[in-house]
DNA sequence: CATCAACTTGACGTTTACGTAAACGTTAGC
DNA sequence: GCTAACGTTTACGTAAACGTCAAGTTGATG
């Protein structure tokens, strides 16, 4: 317990808060293989304290934007363009604001058509349980006769 | 051409149209592969013509639920249970209509909780498009300068 | 009748996204 | 100074969702 805020404090050293990578498995629901794995694959780039990974605040945005991507049904190679778009708008490195702008178009798009899709189940969910509902009236008609 | 007309022809025999495989995987934009194996996973349960499968149009209902059910990052095991759900529904095998209003509920769940998701993305995308068009407008006062 | 296209059933290969285990390093506490 | 906790790399294993042959069947066509 004492323990770990030490440590958090000792790495604090005034750069903001800092996270290992147990605290973020934890924090994510998820584990610090997957996180280690989405490092693997250029989606996040912690810092380093000697051998010992060391997440800040941006990185945390990050893997909550992978989560979050997964769980939307994108592949980590889209997950990966979706990251390389935050970080160019931030960094400004796109080299022409345009192709940016494009390259949010296209997301956007991406988007636009899960939530179609998704509107699309919610309707049709909806008309299934009112379909249920119904014959469950209709039983209790029954029932009365 | 006419072939596949005719071959259309002789199967409908006043049971409504069908469709072979080949004209599935074109019409869905997916593969005769697929189709076979989510026929195996129990997601599609085709009628037989000798060896052939024969879609009806129930099973294409079911195919547009399965590939949208991927779309929105539904593992096949899930869309099973979506599907038993539209089944359930159908023909009243539920046992009880409360446990499948349950269910119904619990699949609500998961698409609000991903529609969550899904606003949360596009909201965060429409700030970087707007610190996007922010600098774009900076840059065109430099150059005014 | 031969052939060709579309379909069939295996069987094995591939990609993605991690899980799991081995072997080792570092720091804290006794 | 030893152990326990936590971390590291490396490597192999695995489940899901198909892709890709191979080999055979069937039906329509020249």
């Amino acid at each position: 317990m004492v323990k770990l805020l030490e440590r958090r404090t000792a790495a604090t050293e005034g750069t903001g808060e800092t996270w290992g990578i147990a605290d973020l498995a934890t924090d994510f629901a998820t584990t610090a293989r997957a996180i280690r794995f989405y490092e693997a694959e250029g989606l996040l780039t912690p810092r380093r304290d000697g051998q010992r990974r060391v997440y800040r605040r941006r990185d945390r945005t990050r893997l909550r934007l992978i989560l979050r991507g997964k769980r939307l049904g994108f592949s980590l190679g889209e997950i990966r363009e979706i990251i390389g778009l935050y970080h160019d708008a931030e960094t400004g490195e796109a080299g022409q604001l345009s192709l940016l702008l494009g390259r949010i178009a296209e997301r956007r798009a991406d988007l636009e058509a899960k939530r179609a899709d998704l509107e699309a189940a919610l309707a049709e969910l909806n008309d299934v349980e009112r379909g249920c509902r119904q014959r469950l009236g209709e039983i209790a008609e029954e029932e009365k006769a």
